[in-house]
DNA sequence: CTTAGGTTGTTAAATTTTTGACACATTGAC
DNA sequence: GTCAATGTGTCAAAAATTTAACAACCTAAG
């Protein structure tokens, strides 16, 4: 059915299409011509252009794109149109504000349990979402329909837990741990969220910013 | 100093290099050939090479590379061997989770102080790092050398908050809310953490996945 | 000292990504 | 109904990024 690969770069942008289009939703526009979100989006009109063709023709000469109609397409490609059941291993303050945050279940991802290896966080509900102990994975998985696992737990547990989500047939992982995931040969989606990477670059940045100024002055 | 702009692509991959090098370096390497590291981070040896080269020659011919050396190198490069003072606003889950995460003091990005408008928190500690009311964030950076901040709050806030810091001299702002800020004509490095999107791209790999398998059976 | 083997820095080619240009379809005013 | 204005889809050009190739150089063994 995926006619070609869509590049990666491509994929990239498209949660930014939906969040600007979902903005425009709510403020009542009803069409949107792809020169006009280049501005508030400060891309080229081309690019939008461009990235939506990849998946098909969504606008028409003249008038340009329907904000409701392009919003839900968009929603489509990213999966948003069906409900997305996740685990987050590790209860720690990373797990609990990921459990806390509202937003996700809007989008379709309902965050079903959290597990910890903390026998003080045993039977602990966040938002109403149970605390389980890691032993009760098995079980757990066995019960429900499990789509992503969220791994925030330290880097040292995190290829041995994400080697056995994906035996228990979990084929998404959702990786916060800082450490790529060695899961060679097996069949399974990953991305990672590096936190620390991010703020390595934001570092860079900053540096060069106040370099840069130095030289001008 | 900076001789030509070197890409965001290449910027991207330099913690990713410094993560390697620090695990080589804790397992007692002394010395890497880019076609060895090439293998176990799964680049081409090519791109290893020509990355660090935009910095600078760092290894040596027959040789290879030095791997404390190198380390310490691109730790300059992405300004680690200065201390960075941040503040969070917001001190929520995801904002007591960052305070909590030692990593980032290993790197030299010091959390000194949290900010929230919800009474509750005033006075709290995590950490041994204290939660201040928004109001005292005036006074707080004109005693603490601030040079970064760390957006949690909600994205309806995100803006007004954001000007407020830079106003204040913050320079730096490391975007947890989902929003894109505006700070047009502000002099200002922005660095966006958009889980929501990062969860959305997961998504779409999901689908494609599993559209691929139902369509090879 | 010589030489075979190994590895970088660098140049060139290949590939990917982004931008520009325009034919052609649609809208809406008159 | 006509026509100027608008705006997409798409093709081609430009720019950026990645990969390949190799000369120059270093290491280390004999």
């Amino acid at each position: 059915m995926q006619e070609k690969e869509i590049s990666q770069a491509v994929i990239r942008r498209m949660p930014r299409y939906y969040r600007y289009l979902g903005e425009l939703l709510d403020a009542g526009v009803e069409r949107i011509s792809s020169n006009e979100l280049s501005h508030r989006m400060n891309v080229t009109a081309s690019q939008i252009r461009q990235d939506l063709n990849n998946f098909g023709g969504f606008g028409q000469q003249g008038y340009g794109y329907n904000v409701k109609y392009l919003y839900e397409e968009i929603g489509k490609i990213l999966g948003l149109n069906q409900t997305h059941n996740i685990i987050v291993i590790g209860a720690g303050n990373l797990g609990q504000a990921l459990a806390n945050y509202v937003k996700f279940e809007k989008l379709g991802f309902m965050i079903i349990g959290l597990f910890d290896v903390n026998p003080a966080l045993d039977g602990v509900s966040v938002r109403g979402i149970k605390i389980h102990m890691l032993d009760e994975l098995e079980n757990f998985c066995a019960e429900n329909q499990v789509d992503i696992a969220a791994l925030t737990m330290p880097k040292q547990k995190a290829d041995a837990i994400a080697n056995r989500l994906v035996d228990l047939g979990i084929h998404a992982i959702w990786n916060f741990a800082h450490v790529d995931l060695e899961l060679i040969d097996k069949d399974v989606v990953v991305e990672n969220v590096h936190l620390s990477d991010s703020l390595m670059q934001l570092s860079y940045n900053v540096v060069k910013n106040r370099n840069a100024k130095e030289n001008n002055s």
